[in-house]
RNA sequence: GCGGGUGUGGCGGAAUUGGCAGACGCGAUAGAUUUAGGUUCUAUUGGCACCACCGUGCAGGUUCAAGUCCUGUCACCCGCACCA
């Protein structure tokens, strides 16, 4: 009988949905295991697979743990606010709340299609107000404890979005949603404060098991870097200018300064520079490179030299000329810096450019024709020199510092602030007051959530001010302090902030009282495992840490970290392979797969695919393939017989393939473990018959990856429930075979194949080789120089 | 520029970490079943002048033995990007 995948699929989902077969226990005294994958944004058109592959490894791992005792939560729902369903309400007019109900019907349909064993009575939506009054809530603590500042800054701004976007949103001078260029505008934005995280959260790494490269990459984009700041003095005025330097030991090297064209400094002695209209040129040109422009032609430098303003290095007493230059950023360090175009490629080329001196501190190089920035014997630097090594250098030089009392030791961090908000609709409401005594004041707990208002309109304003700003009704209200007539705050909380503590909420999704339960938190926290995409390793997971340790410190959830272990799946790219995109026309809807081959296929393929954590493209051919296997599965009952026991045959591969598929789960090598079972298939045909012992185990080996197939074959054959099951075991001991074929290679080249007892003596296997024709005939009138045994493996003889 | 990663058949990819390179799957070839196509089954499938020899981006080296270790080099991918 063929296997009617559809029929039974659909039978297996109903039974899944209608017993909660997957709902997490409450029984506290279990033990737990807590399994988390990235929530999906709703976009409108579906999912695609690339969703599939990323969800369906802890899938595996989450079906097997249940199988093996756990109380497992594996939780899924929707990242639901954001710009493109806002962007969809505009040109249709059709209200966000409208299409995103719309478009969580659809990534359901699609989910459950997969048979995904998510416990699905924790959805959670970001966007639900019951979700949101939460964000909301954390938000108003984070302010509460000085973590909230509205600063005017430079932003980029996008003028076809109208919105203002982080330099995460814009990189490379593009909006990330639009893609148009993006352009430098001064608002008055919201910060979270999450630098004064940055040493907590790059501390915080130590305690994790993430993949070695995403740890990494959350280093550098904190960007810790540890130096001095250094004070050198205007002649003509005396103010301190500040520097920044991670090597204050080449202090003797400064020949020149330069501060960023924005420097404060500039405006304050405007009237005493001489050519200030020079430098008014220069900073107009420079405000007009997009951000891109300046980043990417690091080649040419320019600048302007200040005439009317000198430095004077606080350790020689010299004195050397101020430029700006773009290339320094006001946004790092203090905006200025220390020029050592000896040791430094960057003021090489400027120093180089100018005509300005190049003074050698550090033996080693060849300056005359390029920066020197290795170490070596420090030369023409007072009290450092004959010091050979960097960080004595810097030591002394701190301390110098300290003496003259112009410079102490810094710390500066690559990660800025985080621009909190958008000029939008469609997220959450930020829940301060403006009052124009007050300032601005909190929206007190009792009154959230502070609800978004109903629109006609989503079009922002014209000047990029949210939609709610033409609200009347919601812009003008009392000042919860004092009473008087106020004005909320319009704009709202940016698409980060709902999945910064979704994984909080799913401990405890229905709870009104709390974001969550104590008892519960304290039960499931940490997540023992959260997978997702390399994309969202900085970003999302530094924010959601952030959040996560503000709460801690609160003393509010359990852990200090969110995420006990982290990795990271491989994009599934497209038939032509490239990147899987709408506009290349190359995506792959699941529920075509589903339709075509089932949902059990389409799960095995996408791990069988390729290694698990890499970019694979995708092949309709392959997934023939793993249709192929499932079908066999399905006609192993036309060769199944009796048997309580494994058979004699296939015994020690049983034994192996559980072993094998029990490790590769743990350590996402889905493609092998899929292998594995797929050889212990061949090898069952060619044995001619499988065993009741023998199907049983198979079943519940492939049951996390296949569990509909499996869970009616069981039932079929079994009676009951494969769920219910325990996964299946090994003996270490039976995964030997008790012979083995071993190599006879003489000098390294393989002369013939000995089947031999595994525990055979180096003596006995070597006689036995040389009893082999072309062994002897290879090793005829030769001195044996070296007899090598590797047990199980080879013999290598080597004969000159 | 800096950091990380990857280069293995026609394709996706394996290789107990130094021990038979190419597991498993796709594709291909031949045959069987079929009126035909599809499905299924059987056999073969790294190259070649086929008992030999050559083969893991390229060039060297260490070793009885190298995809794996060392030195140099090239290509591609992903981060960060004038971070002082």
């Amino acid at each position: 009988m063929k296997y009617d995948f559809s029929a039974i699929e659909s039978k297996w989902q109903n039974y899944w949905e209608e017993n909660e077969t997957f709902k997490a226990s409450e029984d506290h005294a279990k033990k737990k295991f807590y399994a988390l994958v990235e929530f999906p944004y709703p976009s409108g058109h579906g999912m695609h697979v690339g969703h599939i592959k990323a969800y369906s490894g802890l899938e595996v791992v989450s079906r097997k743990r249940r199988l093996e005792g756990y109380n497992v939560l594996f939780p899924i729902g929707f990242d639901a606010y954001g710009l493109p369903t806002e962007n969809t309400a505009i040109k249709t007019g059709v209200h966000p709340r409208q299409v995103t109900d719309e478009n969580i019907a659809k990534f359901t349909n699609q989910l459950k299609r997969v048979g995904f064993s998510f416990d699905w009575s924790r959805v959670v939506d970001t966007t639900d107000e019951k979700y949101y009054k939460w964000t909301q809530w954390i938000f108003l603590k984070m302010f509460e404890n000085g973590l909230v500042f509205r600063d005017k800054t430079l932003v980029n701004y996008c003028p076809s979005c109208k919105v203002v976007l982080s330099n995460e949103d814009s990189q490379g001078g593009k909006c990330d949603i639009c893609h148009s260029e993006i352009v430098q505008k001064t608002k008055e934005v919201w910060y979270l404060r999450i630098t004064q995280y940055a040493d907590k959260l790059l501390e915080g790494l130590e305690e994790v098991d993430y993949l070695p490269n995403i740890k990494l990459q959350q280093q550098n984009w904190i960007g810790k870097s540890t130096g001095a700041f250094v004070d050198f003095t205007v002649k003509e005025n005396g103010e301190k200018l500040r520097i920044y330097t991670t090597r204050p030991d080449t202090l003797y090297g400064v020949t020149f300064m330069v501060i960023a064209p924005e420097h404060p400094i500039i405006e304050k002695y405007r009237a005493d520079i001489k050519n200030i209209d020079e430098l008014d040129a220069y900073k107009a040109e420079c405000a007009k490179k997009s951000e891109f422009e300046r980043t990417q032609l690091v080649k040419d430098k320019t600048g302007v030299r200040i005439d009317g303003l000198t430095g004077i290095n606080p350790i020689t007493g010299k004195e050397i000329p101020i430029y700006i230059s773009d290339y320094v950023m006001m946004g790092y360090g203090t905006g200025a810096i220390m020029a050592v175009p000896a040791h430094d490629t960057r003021d090489y080329e400027f120093a180089k450019k100018f005509g300005i001196d190049i003074i050698e501190v550090i033996k080693g190089g060849d300056i005359s024709k390029e920066a020197y920035t290795g170490d070596g014997e420090m030369v023409n630097s007072g009290e450092l020199n004959g010091i050979t090594n960097k960080k004595d250098a810097i030591e002394k030089m701190l301390e110098i510092l300290e003496r003259l009392g112009c410079g102490e030791k810094g710390v500066q961090y690559k990660m800025k602030d985080w621009a909190f908000n958008r000029q939008r609709y469609w997220g959450e409401p930020i829940p301060i007051v403006h009052c124009p005594d007050c300032g601005m004041v909190a929206v007190p707990y009792d009154e959230l959530p502070l609800k978004l208002p109903p629109v006609e309109h989503f079009e922002p304003g014209t000047d990029g001010e949210s939609p709610l700003a033409k609200i009347d009704s919601f812009v003008n209200c009392k000042c919860p302090k004092c009473g008087k007539d106020a004005k909320r705050e319009t704009d709202t909380m940016p698409q980060w902030a709902g999945s910064s503590w979704y994984f909080l909420r799913y401990c405890d999704p229905h709870n009104d009282n709390e974001f969550a339960s104590q008892e519960a938190l304290k039960y499931w926290m940490p997540v023992d495992w959260y997978n997702g995409g390399m994309e969202h390793v900085t970003r999302h997971m530094i924010y959601s840490r952030f959040w996560h340790k503000f709460l801690y410190d609160l003393g509010l959830v359990p852990t200090s970290e969110p995420y006990a272990k982290r990795t990271a799946q491989g994009l599934i790219l497209g038939p032509d392979g490239e990147k899987m995109s709408k506009s290349r026309g190359n995506v792959v809807d699941p529920n075509d797969v589903v339709d075509a081959y089932g949902a059990d296929v389409l799960r095995v393929y996408v791990l069988f695919m390729g290694d698990y954590e890499k970019a694979a493209p995708w092949s309709e051919n392959s997934v023939k393939g793993c249709k192929r296997f499932l079908d066999r599965l399905w006609d192993l009952q036309d060769i199944l017989v009796d048997g309580e026991e494994y058979s004699d045959k296939l015994r020690t591969l049983m034994h192996k393939t559980i072993k094998k598929v029990s490790e590769d789960i743990e350590s996402l090598k889905f493609n092998t473990a899929i292998a594995a079972m797929m050889t212990l298939m061949n090898e069952i045909y060619a044995v001619g018959s499988i065993n009741k012992a023998e199907l049983r185990d198979l079943l519940i080996m492939l049951n996390p990856f296949a569990p509909h197939i499996t869970s009616e074959m069981y039932q079929q054959h079994f009676g009951g429930y494969i769920h219910e099951q325990r996964w299946v075991t090994y003996d270490e001991a039976l995964c030997v075979d008790s012979t083995v074929e071993i190599v006879a290679q003489v000098n390294g080249k393989v002369k013939c194949k000995l089947n031999v007892p595994v525990d055979i003596s180096q003596d006995d296997v070597v006689e036995l080789a040389k009893q082999d024709a072309k062994v002897a005939e290879a090793i005829q009138g030769k001195n044996i120089v070296k007899e090598i045994y590797v047990k199980g493996r080879l013999v290598n003889i080597v004969a000159k």
